[in-house]
DNA sequence: GCACTGAATGTTATAAAATATCAAGCAATC
DNA sequence: GATTGCTTGATATTTTATAACATTCAGTGC
């Protein structure tokens, strides 16, 4: 079942070409593994658990361990390949990965289709309230739940 | 170490006697095991790890299993006497529990402690933003990762 | 008082998520 | 081709959380 009117696969080759592309200007080393991993990630759309990834990732080969899959994660979420859902223990490409900034996202609670925000004028609205409240900013996360408007209809 | 000046205790015991109140207005079950797990809760002044309420509750008595904890907490968090901080999988008690919410907080990567706010207008922008996006509002977490005024200086 | 009911707690077992540690492989540099 | 450091493999364990069923307890009606 189709959610979004796109073409799926040319979304992920975009993702991985942007990844690529990204890791050779940092002279960062993006591994078949971490490729793999990646595209995985990718392949699901919707927020996807380290064990789902293990899972796709042993497929038809010797099962891997979590570690490997941990790792590469710990990779691609350092790079902003990937971002972190805390509130579901789950994991999402990021659309913006050639800037790299911690996700804003709405989450459906009906669908579990997660979208990024990247609002500069949210992210300052936090900034502030958090200089105003004696705080340094460093990062934040903001994750809420709602329903889409896919859903809605 | 005391990080803040504050009476402590007394801190404590405001936070038991306002949740006591509320439950009796709600007519729901201030339990004994419940208020202890409350106490505990605020008796850190920091997040707080389910397992860490486990060990302080076993003391001294027939260990308790984590289920007794997790539902005390849930009871709590339900109420709105407790907040759940998702991105340290760690519990804190509300500063405002008469008004049931989502808390947004600030942490410092210091010393740990939490502030949270309750900023309407920061709400309200969360809650726009999640809107223009087409998303419906049911919730949202808010966790600001920053040092804070005392660990600057 | 006593049976009934439903909520709360106890108990046992297990699932889910994540990390520590050490070993082996591999890629770039000298 | 030896060295170095990063990456991956492998094993074990820790941390976090829940499922399922049994027991206890408080309130209600009789």
């Amino acid at each position: 079942m189709l959610k979004h009117k796109h073409d799926h696969d040319a979304c992920i080759e975009t993702a991985l070409e942007a990844a690529q592309k990204i890791c050779e200007e940092r002279e960062t080393r993006f591994t078949p593994l971490r490729r793999r991993v990646l595209e995985l990630v990718w392949t699901k759309h919707e927020p996807i658990t380290a064990y789902e990834v293990l899972d796709m990732l042993s497929e038809g080969q010797k099962r891997v361990a979590p570690p490997t899959v941990y790792r590469a994660l710990d990779f691609l979420i350092e790079e902003g390949f990937v971002h972190r859902i805390e509130s579901l223990n789950s994991f999402v490409g990021c659309s913006d990965p050639a800037h790299k900034h911690q996700g804003h996202f709405m989450i459906c609670t009906k669908c579990s289709n997660v979208t990024e925000m990247n609002e500069r004028s949210l992210h300052d609205v936090i900034k502030k309230a958090a200089e105003e409240n004696g705080y340094s900013y460093e990062n934040s996360i903001l994750e809420i739940a709602g329903i889409c408007e896919n859903c809605r209809n």
